[in-house]
RNA sequence: GGGCCGGUAGCUCAGGUGGUUAGAGCGCACGCCUGAUAAGCGUGAGGUCGGAAGUUCAACUCUUCCUCGGCCCA
């Protein structure tokens, strides 16, 4: 029979092979392994083969129990100081340099699994480059100062009842920083657990009093350009807080709110006679804002009309006395004039002219000549200022009257209009200065008549955050001049303070900005010199730019004040014309005050800056502290942020201070309207160019369906999850297999799918350390002196040097584990240790070489070359994976014939390519040799379907080949060997004999799948010719009686 | 509402300048092996390329619209 009974010692080592670890039981030191002779037969030819056998033999086990191992990888690590060590090893190798430069998390609560992906990448890259002949270094870095950090502290001294105003500002913001410095600590250990390799041990801190020093020096740098301007502009401040709040900082919810229609008497207009004693009407839901009103926008898209009050509803029909006067004339968009009617409670609307300005309707021309008087013009001089009409891009018909009450200190768009167009109605008699009339607790101002020291929110007792006095007297004021045309209520989604709930409201106040088009040093704008440096930067993706791009060309001035407490100050002094002292001072003087200043906030932190009085400060300088202000307001935390480059690389020697780049930005792709635009704004003002060379934007976490985390919708997955349950290098892995530059999906399946990646890539690298079990460079064998096969790997491991290197270079890791993955999979799994399964396992082994006869040593160099090549493969393999996979690499590393190299796989580079492992002509001919192979496997498939045979050697197949360069790649091969056939016949014919196995792609290999004959060999299982054995050795096949008795000779 | 980006087999991804039956790996199903064994090998079934319209002799690849999703704004 051919599958032959099974000689009983196998049965017996089955039954005692435990099931746990199967590895324990191979031969690790053959000459003691000897089994017995089988106690069932002393028959000599029942000679038990498998202690002349080699098989894989490796410590390295199957499943990396990953979760408890990782742990002891990091302190291994630490415990050797690796970093220093690549740090060192990069220096003796005088490699170029080459910087990653940290975007700083902000120093506030656990890390979550979209940091944790950010640093993945970081730490991919960083690793990748380290091993492509770069000293990377990767040192980390914190955002420390701020609000969020800010409530936090003022929240836990709420806790102990302590107000805001309780707390005095030094032990305040001693406060936030005792809480940053925790986080950055518990941070720090987290991204340090996730396996990532850096300055662990000397981060780079916004809030180290060198840092504070240095983000000052750079604003006093700026200044002293001119580029700090001082202006007042709309932001959205609370009230109850006394203080301005950013977008981040405020929450929309519904709201009952006032809404009322409001005539704006025409005073002065270049059209026809009917406009003399009409009116503008406007709609607005914050009659507050009323007295500060400064202009009316309307919108050039928008047909307006002019319309007279023909018959107002009753005062019985309405329950109230209409304000709406018969005979009024008004100025409405014709698609809201319904709409004011029905508000107004007019019965009947009459369209005075059929035919209105150009095209029927008012034109842009007729209303951009008038002039309105203020509603409140009654009220005295105060509201006697001329109110023009602009066009504004702002103004929509979707609701209220199709004209905007405009109010430049209150609203965004109204300051926008309302700066563009201001200038040209100086001519005209309009006063072009902002009106401010609101103080920081939301009242009026006692310069305005009637309202003075009204309050719009009450800011304090039980019904704090409900409306205060404001509104309701400016409707009653509006009423009694008869200007009120209609008023209701209505609920509006609008901002809120998220700390205190209350309704926020827009007010301007001074602010200082960096100017966005002011001509700077080189004669160009800061947005010129901005433009210019994203041109010269490289975007991965390339999309980057566009997107950069059209933010820098849109952005308003740059609004670098804040009314907060801990952040860096603004260090300037102002006088009483508002000059900052780095424009009012001569400059050599402001130069010797800045660098006072600078010592002062080096020694003593921000800190420095609040509690010196600023006698301490001028007085030094002979200047008069009386005609001066300190400022108190901090710096935008984005300044900080964008002037990393400064204080991480600059200060520290990393780059050059003046001239040089970081070589990479990478953040999540929200960063192009945060750091990548503070750090290119910030360092074209300063030097004139971008900090980068390259910016790299990665996507954000998704779930299955590509919905964001979030958790509310309960989606959200922890990195410690997976830490826990399938270990970071999972992590890393998926991380690395998708397109991370888009948003990346996590799922359990998609996890899965990673755990399948990391068991291939383990299992591919553990069978080639089995494989190579005392393998050592005396084995070696020159490439020319190889097999076919084997100088096919070799040339598929130059091409994969090639791509590997590409893909790392351009940030594509998923290139590169596909890349791999499909060479574990197919090139070796499937292919090459498929087919060298039977020399690795029956050819001599080199340890008997000396023993060997010209005979054998065909065999034993077969053998010492599949070996020769498994190492090549594993060197590089090992080192190709070790940036996503640092833990799995570095245990096979030491488990391997590398481990002396070096004391670890990170300490290793990426290997060159030796000159002719590349061959092409090898290649092609090798696709030739895989086409036939290819036939031959399926005609084997329908045989065992059949099942007329089992294992593939039971067969010695019959080829029919019509091309005959097919046959010819096979030349100097044994296709048997390869097809894993007991024997294999080549046949060039052009046609068939009838019946055999083709494939429809493949026409011209026709495959007779011959069974095997003759018997079984017991050490290599193939069939053979009984009558072709060594006579010592008849139940093997000769190249196995060369083995043996090699074997023989030099084990006794 | 605006700007930018994306939607190819169950999953992760490939698919220069439009052109034969849309590919890979994994997973899945079935089979083989039992000397890589919680492994290895083979075979196979799965997409008409988010939807619609258009341009073209021809579109996954070009245009428009819609839809879903993401980031940033309003």
């Amino acid at each position: 029979m051919t599958g032959g009974a099974k000689p009983g010692i196998h049965a017996a080592d089955n039954i005692q092979t435990p099931t746990t670890n199967p590895w324990e039981f191979r031969i690790k030191t053959p000459d003691t392994a000897r089994s017995h002779p089988d106690p069932m037969t002393d028959s000599l030819t029942d000679r038990d083969y498998r202690d002349t056998l080699f098989l894989p033999t490796t410590d390295f086990p199957m499943r990396g129990g990953l979760p408890q191992r990782e742990p002891e990888w990091i302190k291994r690590w630490d415990e050797m100081k690796l970093y220093g060590q690549l740090r060192a090893d990069a220096k003796a190798r005088g490699a170029k340099q080459w910087i990653l430069h940290d975007g700083p998390p902000y120093a506030n609560g656990h890390i979550h699994l979209g940091t944790a992906m950010n640093k993945i990448v970081k730490d991919v890259i960083v690793r990748s480059h380290q091993m492509t002949g770069h000293d990377a270094s990767y040192l980390p870095g914190w955002d420390c100062h701020g609000l969020p950090i800010e409530w936090k502290v003022e929240e836990e001294f709420r806790s102990k009842n302590r107000g805001k105003d309780d707390v005095p500002g030094d032990e305040f913001r001693a406060a936030c920083r005792a809480y940053a410095e925790k986080w950055v600590e518990i941070q720090g250990r987290e991204f340090r657990a996730l396996g990532i390799e850096g300055e662990w041990d000397n981060p780079y801190l916004t809030m180290k009093f060198e840092s504070e020093a240095t983000i000052v020096a750079e604003f006093l740098r700026m200044a002293m350009q001119g580029a700090l301007v001082r202006g007042a502009k709309p932001i959205m401040w609370s009230p109850v807080e006394r203080t301005a709040l950013a977008e981040a900082e405020v929450e929309y919810y519904d709201r009952k709110v006032p809404v009322i229609w409001v005539k704006f008497p025409v005073l002065e207009h270049s059209g026809h006679d009917d406009l003399d004693d009409a009116s503008v009407v406007i709609w607005t839901t914050t009659p507050w804002t009323i007295p500060a009103n400064q202009a009316i926008s309307f919108s050039g898209d928008i047909e307006y009309g002019l319309y007279e009050v023909a018959e107002v509803m009753s005062e019985e029909e309405v329950g109230f006395p209409p304000y709406a006067k018969q005979g009024e004339k008004l100025i409405i968009a014709r698609d809201l004039a319904d709409a004011v009617a029905n508000a107004a409670k007019i019965k009947f609307l009459r369209p005075l002219r059929e035919r209105f300005g150009e095209n029927g309707r008012v034109s842009v021309v007729e209303l951009s000549s008038m002039i309105c008087a203020h509603p409140l013009a009654n009220e005295g001089p105060f509201f006697q200022h001329k109110i023009p009409l602009l066009e504004g891009q702002h103004v929509t018909a979707d609701a209220g009257t199709g004209f905007v009450h405009t109010a430049p200190a209150h609203g965004e768009d109204d300051n926008i209009v309302w700066s563009a167009f201001a200038r040209r109605f100086a001519d005209r008699g309009v006063d072009q200065e902002i009106r401010q009339i609101v103080d920081a607790e939301g009242c009026y101002t006692p310069d305005v008549p009637r309202f003075a020291g009204m309050d719009i929110i009450r800011t304090s007792g039980k019904k704090r955050g409900e409306p205060g006095k404001a509104n309701n007297e400016v409707i009653a004021a509006l009423a009694e001049s008869g200007n009120l045309l209609a008023r209701g209520v209505t609920t509006i989604r609008d901002a809120h303070s998220w700390r205190s709930k209350a309704p926020v409201i827009r007010r301007a106040t001074p602010q200082w900005f960096i100017s966005m088009d002011k001509p700077g040093p080189n004669g160009k704008s800061l947005r010129e010199n901005a433009l210019a440096a994203i041109d010269a930067t490289e975007f991965f993706p390339a999309t980057g730019r566009n997107r950069l791009r059209s933010m820098v060309e849109g952005r308003p001035d740059w609004l670098i004040s804040r009314q907060r407490n801990w952040g860096v100050p603004i260090t300037i002094f102002v006088d009483k014309s508002g000059q900052p002292h780095t424009a009012a001072l001569p400059a050599d003087t402001a130069k010797a005050l800045n660098e006072t200043i600078k010592a002062a906030i080096a020694k003593g932190g921000v800190e420095a800056w609040f509690d010196t009085p600023k006698e301490t400060f001028l007085s030094a300088h002979g200047i008069d502290a009386a005609d001066w202000d300190k400022v108190t307001d901090v710096l935008d935390v984005w300044f900080d942020s964008g002037t990393t480059h400064a204080f991480a690389l600059r200060a520290r020697g990393i780059i050059d201070a003046e001239t040089g780049q970081a070589d990479l930005y990478m953040e999540g792709s929200d960063q192009h309207r945060g750091w990548f635009q503070s750090s290119l704004l910030e360092c074209c003002a300063t030097r004139g160019m971008a900090p980068y060379k390259q910016v790299l934007t990665h996507g954000f976490i998704v779930d299955s369906d590509g919905k964001k985390m979030s958790k509310s919708i309960g989606n959200t997955i922890e990195p410690e999850q997976i830490a826990k349950q399938y270990g970071i290098e999972i992590l890393r892995i998926w991380t690395a297999s998708g397109d991370y530059t888009e948003d990346l999906r996590i799922s359990d399946e998609i996890i899965k799918g990673s755990v399948e990646s990391y068991r291939k890539l383990r299992n591919t690298v553990r069978y080639m350390l089995g494989a190579l079990d005392g393998y050592t460079a005396d084995e070696a064998i020159a490439a020319d002196k190889m097999p076919g096969l084997e100088r096919w790997v070799l040339h598929r491991l130059s091409e994969l040097d090639g791509q590997v290197r590409a893909a790392y270079n351009v940030y594509d890791f998923k290139k590169v584990m596909s890349l791999l993955i499909n060479f574990c999979g197919v090139d070796l799994s499937a292919v090459y240790f498929d087919i060298r399964k039977d020399s690795l396992y029956c050819d001599p082994r080199f340890e008997t070489a000396k023993a060997w006869d010209k005979k054998t040593e065909v065999f034993g160099n077969r053998r010492r070359a599949a070996r020769t090549v498994m190492a090549a493969v594993l060197e590089r393999l090992l080192t190709w994976l070790a940036p996503v996979m640092p833990f799995t690499m570095e245990e096979a590393f030491l488990e391997s014939h590398l481990k002396d190299r070096a004391a670890s796989v990170h300490l290793l580079q990426f290997l060159e390519t030796p000159d002719g492992w590349h061959d092409a002509e090898l290649a092609a001919r090798w696709e030739k040799i895989f086409t036939v192979r290819r036939v031959v496997t399926g005609a084997l498939e329908v045989e065992r379907r059949e099942k007329r045979i089992g294992a593939s050697l039971e067969s010695s197949p019959r080829v029919l080949v019509a091309d005959e360069t097919l046959i010819e790649a096979f030349k100097g091969e044994d296709a048997g060997d390869l097809f894993i056939t007991s024997g294999a016949e080549l046949v060039h014919s052009a046609t068939g004999e009838g019946g055999g196995f083709t494939l429809d792609d493949t026409p011209g290999v026709i495959v007779y799948p011959v069974k095997a004959s003759g018997v079984k060999c017991r050490r290599s299982w193939k069939y053979f010719d009984p009558a072709t054995a060594d006579p010592a050795f008849p139940d093997i096949t000769p190249r196995d009686a060369l083995s043996v008795k090699a074997w023989d000779a030099t084990h006794g």
